[in-house]
RNA sequence: GCCGGCGUGAUGAAAUGGCAGACAUGCCAGACUCAAAAUCUGGUGGGUGGCAACGCCCGUGUCGGUUCAAGUCCGACCGCCGGCACCA
């Protein structure tokens, strides 16, 4: 192998990068504004099984980005740390008895190595871990701002429980009825929770979506997830009784044809309302619906079931008895847990009244006139069946219809929500432990603040208690404690918080990572907030994007940051499969190991290999001859160097191309459109390398734009120019417009958009004169010889298209 | 089922509506070598005509449309990937 010494360069740049603290960034008050970017990572959690080659890829995305914008002249706060509570490290506890910190100590020292053997330019003395008190100080302190403002509140809910990870989740965390973690079933269990408000701010953190340059995909994620619908809310009376049933529906225009109405077994007045005869059936029905998992109801959506009350509603707008039902198709969760059935235009409510034989009563038509439905047709239309509405498109008795309910008073204009309060509390212990104190006498009481961080208790053991506790429920002298409000005995909250809540505002306190007196300094938060870029996984779509866009606007509106958003611009990378374009996984054994990379190939060939792959946004599968191809690339770069240098002036054809390369270099990376990039770079290399000897004026601009993508390398050749180091400040090449263009293009002349001849004219060359020669072409007028020519389309340095008759 | 995104050589992929396949991988041939590796040079979408120089036809999932010109824009369909899924 006549390698490169990759492994001597690379050791040599980032012990130099270390203890020269390259990277270190300061907030330096004469950069103005514009200069300055916030460039993000989304922080790893620290597993055992180390670093994984998709892993980096957004680093270096990010790295690279940063390393061009400092070059730039940019002040670049480009950040490092670790998501470190969380359940892998708890359940390796229960399985082994390393204490929880001791296993995520030594993940994370793993994991640091790892990184740093890559080459990025994060401000080390930045780092973070959330597991540290000092840091988890300020997630308590923000929880307790969150419940001061009564964003957290404490109920008995039937929450998702995870029965293998024995906690409870939210809603965002359970996929397919399967625990997003763990993938077992879901079932549903009541117990005391903190619940985070996140629907307080459902109408903001769909609105300010307008404002962010993320995807369009990911916007509608967000989107659909908080799920927004208008409609309204209308009270039916009952028959008998005192009582109404308030539903929701978006389409108060059916209204005439809603024939039943149905409850949500857990609606409260489902036991008010049942008739005696009907109470044994409905009883049992609410009693089975309760112990249906989540998982349960949804396989057996197909099939409706339910059970009459007995009691009977009256429609508002005819007056009309109709009969009212249970059915667990309605969640008590949305809307008020009650609908009005119109079985014509409704598909569940259609399937439900053929299964009970209930009236359907068509309403809405196309064109007017009636016919049997065959099915149900949600579909807008003209109202029919309707009274005094009749005739109306569905949009205007929409409007007339609220109107109507509103000047009646038994309705009006409602919003909902499909986005649900955030279960926030975990019966773990490997979290944040929640700084609230039950007092028999003051209720639940707040850990002052200068007594925080409320540390974990140190323990021994962190089995779970299998009663739906916390396991620090089974520690008497850390549960019982005195009230901080009547120094009475009283008893410690034992729920600790999600692994979501340390990543919730992570971006901030890397700002400011050792204030004591405020998670961050005000002048920090300014100086450099909202973050400019954040890379990482899709996978975080809904549950860390929403959270912490919802802490981020809490913040905003307790005047404690600058900007109603925490991230300006997302970009999901996209996911490096395994050869082949599997998945990569430890099952399949085709998980590549980043340290295996690094020891035979290098960092830098790893970091160019990873980025030529192809865009970052999309999935692409690892290759083996792809990376030593990337390998390769770097070999030539260095024998490049050992040509001799000259002070001689390029010649025209180079430096034009030299200029060529420095302009698309510099877009595609400003676009983070890496690979090509390094294409332009690649092509800009097997044309200079073909000489005896290198002009000096042609390799040195190279080496800095190589300095981003291969840094180690580039800090090399930028010495062995006979340059002091570091390249990482050195201003970036710029490039002449006049030399960025080929001196001879070739054009293209078509007869009916095919292509029939080319000719190499000088580049800028008049249209009237490219119309000449197209014409005056041999080849060309041979074919065109005796046809009518009706028109000759130039497009300049491309072609010339002549538009004949056949 | 609903909502998005994506379909280009053997492979990863390029391509402001203007020469499809840049760059890289692989493969083939040649140079160097006793030989191999490494390296360097050239070739490499399919079909077809010509001894050749060089032509012609077809080709970006399928079918249609807009346009002088479509991988790119529009419509329908097929396939793959992702998200949501009784949300009234």
């Amino acid at each position: 192998m006549t390698g490169y010494p990759f492994s001597d360069i690379e050791k040599k740049w980032q012990a130099y990068w270390e203890t020269h603290k390259t990277f270190r960034t300061t907030e330096d008050p004469s950069v103005p504004r514009e200069k300055r970017r916030y460039v993000l990572d989304m922080f790893p959690y620290p597993s055992a099984a180390g670093l994984h080659v998709g892993h980096p890829e957004g680093y270096f995305a990010t790295d690279i980005y940063c390393r061009y914008l400092r070059m730039k002249g940019f002040q670049v706060l480009h950040p490092m740390g670790f998501d470190s509570f969380g359940l892998p490290a708890e359940n390796y506890a229960i399985k082994t008895g390393t204490h929880p910190r001791v296993s995520t100590e030594q993940n994370i020292a793993r994991f640091t190595t790892q990184i740093k053997s890559l080459g990025f330019s994060y401000d080390w003395d930045r780092q973070l871990s959330s597991c540290e008190p000092e840091y988890y100080r300020w997630t308590q302190w923000i929880f307790l701002r969150l419940w001061e403002k009564g964003l957290a509140y404490e109920a008995e809910v039937p929450i998702n429980w995870c029965p293998s990870c024995l906690t409870g989740l939210a809603n965002e965390e359970v996929k397919d009825g399967l625990c997003d973690r763990c993938g077992t079933p879901v079932t549903r269990r009541n117990l005391r929770q903190w619940i985070l408000r996140i629907t307080a701010y459902a109408e903001r953190l769909l609105a300010d979506l307008d404002m962010l340059n993320w995807s369009e995909s990911l916007k509608l994620m967000q989107t659909n997830w908080i799920g927004r619908s208008e409609g309204a809310n209308v009270r039916f009376k009952l028959e008998k009784g005192t009582d109404s049933i308030e539903v929701y529906t978006t389409r108060p225009d059916t209204l005439y044809g809603a024939t039943y109405m149905v409850l949500s077994p857990e609606h409260p007045l489902v036991r008010k309302i049942t008739t005696p005869a009907q109470k044994k059936a409905v009883d049992e029905y609410v009693r089975a619906a309760a112990m249906k998992s989540d998982m349960e109801r949804t396989e057996l959506a197909k099939d409706k079931t339910g059970v009459f009350t007995g009691a009977y509603a009256l429609n508002p707008v005819n007056g009309k008895k109709i009969p009212v039902w249970i059915s667990d198709y309605i969640l008590i969760s949305y809307g008020t847990g009650a609908i009005m059935a119109v079985p014509a235009h409704d598909e569940r409510d259609f399937a439900f009244a053929k299964k009970f034989e209930l009236p359907i009563v068509q309403v809405v038509s196309k064109d007017g006139s009636l016919r049997e439905l065959e099915e149900a047709d949600s579909t807008d239309g003209i109202a029919v069946n309707s009274g005094e509405f009749d005739g109306l498109a569905t949009t205007d008795f929409k409007k007339r219809i609220v109107e109507w309910l509103e000047k009646k008073g038994i309705g009006g204009r409602a919003v909902n929500y499909k986005l649900r309060d955030w279960i926030f509390s975990r019966q773990r212990y490997w979290g944040e432990p929640i700084p609230l104190v039950h007092c028999p006498k003051d209720g639940t009481v707040a850990v002052p603040y200068d007594q925080l961080p409320l540390r974990l208790p140190e323990v021994k053991t962190v089995t779970p208690t299998g009663t739906g506790e916390s396991p620090l429920a089974a520690i008497p002298e850390w549960v019982n404690t005195t009230c901080p409000k009547c120094g009475g005995p009283a008893k410690r909250e034992t729920n600790t918080m999600p692994q979501w809540a340390g990543s919730c505002w992570y971006y901030l306190r890397y700002l400011d990572p050792a204030n004591n007196a405020a998670f961050a300094g005000r002048e920090k938060i300014d100086y450099w907030m909202p973050v400019d870029l954040y890379v990482g996984g899709a996978e975080h779509a809904v549950l860390h994007l929403l959270y912490s866009r919802f802490w981020h606007k809490f913040l905003f509106d307790e005047g404690l940051v600058n900007s109603p958003e925490p991230f300006m611009r997302l970009i999901n990378q996209g996911m490096i499969l395994g050869e082949g374009g599997v998945k990569m996984s430890k099952s399949l054994g085709n998980v590549i190991n980043p340290d295996d990379i690094v020891r035979d190939f290098g960092a830098d060939t790893m970091r160019v290999y990873e980025m030529f792959m192809g865009p970052l946004e999309v999935s692409k599968p690892w290759s083996t001859r792809g990376i030593a191809g990337a390998k390769r690339f770097l070999e030539r770069i260095w024998r490049a160097s050992e040509l001799p240098l000259t002070d001689e002036e390029p010649t025209g054809a180079l430096l034009r191309l030299l200029h060529k390369t420095i302009k698309k270099v510099s877009r595609d990376t400003d676009r983070l459109e890496f690979n090509t990039a390094i294409a332009q770079m690649m092509i800009f290399l097997n044309e200079a390398a073909g000489h005896p000897a290198m002009p000096r004026k042609l390799w040195t601009p190279f080496v800095l734009m190589l300095a981003p993508y291969a840094p180690h390398l580039a800090e090399e050749l930028w010495e062995k120019l006979g340059n002091a180091p570091s390249i990482a400040r050195v201003p970036w090449p710029g490039w002449i417009e006049e030399l960025t263009a080929k001196e001879l293009v070739e054009v293209v002349y078509q007869i009916n958009g095919k292509i029939r001849a080319k000719e190499s004219l000088p580049a800028g060359t008049a249209d009237a004169e490219l119309k000449e020669r197209a014409l005056g072409n041999e080849r060309i007028r041979e074919i065109l010889s005796g046809r009518e020519i009706r028109k000759v389309i130039v497009v300049r340095n491309k072609l010339v298209n002549i538009v004949a008759a056949v």
